[in-house]
DNA sequence: CAACCGTGGTC
DNA sequence: TGACCAAGGTT
């Protein structure tokens, strides 16, 4: 029998696991996609469709955002065949708003795929999820884990920041990747991987927050290194980003005769991918032609922050008797909903829209 | 592998 | 007001 005192630095990692997941025990937070505890007492499992929605819907976006898109999405397909079945453009207009397009064009090949493929369920390993559209490693590890109970190990931001401060990580990410995966890996347990996951989650975003982190009510307060040496909050530390330069355009909006609006469906790849759209100059200050010829209002300007750059786009609005534009398509008013424009697309709808609506 | 890809909330 | 931030993936 060896000394207690000896094996102390061994029985850590294996400690912490079971000190996270009693905390989550009594404090996991109540979402649409997750089993309601008396169903996961029962042991109901997850069901892979919602869990993989879910957690592509999450990617770099709040839980906030998701709740009212995960209900839709769910009431609308509420099974992989439904969404593989659905016309692109209504899951697009469905995803409006939601940002990060290549998101909703992947989830779609994903569903086909795991239909035309795997017969309609899910791969249940995280390598089998891995070859799927739009799941890379941190999605592949979290179905893995919550909907099958794999032991593998979810790293996003969350889990970057919680453990870039249990072990005092002090590299800059992204180069301290690497290391945060690894010793992440080490503390997933073998058993509960899913609840596990979701518990180091919950604590990023409730307790082990960016800013001032409430390390007073949290699990992992003792065998903290940066609340030991007391830089939690300077943690984790990041490579300064490039700035955002400005760029500038011009985008026409026009309905014709009968209210119809002139709108264009925009190619696949690149910003917007795959949205619905006015027509536009480049964004890129040049100017550009009207898709039509018209008596072209400036109604004033629009402006729109994306991931990298910031735009201003000046809004022209025409109203004419008869339409026969150059670039895009008449949608007649009844199919024309704003809500299916992306943001920035329904900010200048919104400039417009007085102009363009009779009175 | 660095660049690209949205949006809304927060401080 | 502007920079940071959020359950990242693709190329």
């Amino acid at each position: 029998m060896r000394d207690v005192a000896e094996n102390l630095p061994d029985m850590l990692p294996d400690l912490l696991p079971d000190m996270l997941l009693a905390w989550y025990d009594r404090n996991a937070r109540i979402m649409p996609w997750r089993t309601p505890p008396s169903q996961k007492q029962a042991g109901v499992r997850p069901d892979p469709y919602r869990v993989w929605l879910s957690e592509v819907m999450l990617q770099q976006t709040t839980v906030a955002a998701v709740r009212d898109y995960f209900t839709r999405f769910t009431a609308r397909w509420p099974t992989v065949a439904d969404l593989a079945a659905a016309d692109d453009a209504d899951v697009m207009a469905e995803w409006a708003g939601l940002g990060y397009y290549a998101r909703a064009r992947n989830l779609l090949s994903c569903s086909r795929a795991v239909v035309r493929d795997h017969g309609g369920m899910f791969p249940a390993t995280r390598d089998g999820l891995l070859t799927l559209p739009g799941i890379g490693p941190y999605t592949a590890a979290a179905i893995a884990s919550i909907a099958y109970d794999e032991p593998a190990t979810v790293v996003d931001g969350n889990v970057e920041r919680v453990i870039s401060r249990l072990r005092l990580v002090t590299i800059p990410l992204p180069a301290s990747k690497p290391e945060l995966t690894r010793l992440a890996a080490e503390l997933t347990p073998p058993s509960r991987a899913g609840d596990y996951a979701q518990a180091i989650m919950d604590l990023g975003a409730t307790i082990c927050t960016p800013r001032s982190p409430a390390c007073g009510i949290c699990p992992w307060r003792d065998p903290c290194a940066a609340r030991a040496a007391g830089v939690q909050a300077e943690l984790p530390r990041k490579s300064p980003k490039a700035a955002k330069p400005t760029r500038q355009g011009t985008i026409w909006i026009a309905r014709d005769g009968r209210g119809a609006w002139l709108v264009e469906r925009r190619p696949d790849k690149g910003l917007l991918g795959g949205m619905l759209g006015f027509p536009g100059s480049p964004w890129d200050g040049a100017g550009g032609t009207a898709p039509v010829t018209a008596d072209w209002q400036t109604l004033g300007e629009v402006r729109h922050t994306f991931t990298h750059f910031h735009l201003i786009l000046t809004v022209l609005a025409a109203r004419l008797p008869a339409l026969n534009p150059e670039r895009g398509y008449l949608l007649p008013d009844p199919d024309f909903r704003p809500g299916d424009l992306p943001t920035v697309m329904r900010k200048a709808y919104d400039v417009a829209s007085v102009f363009l609506t009779d009175h």
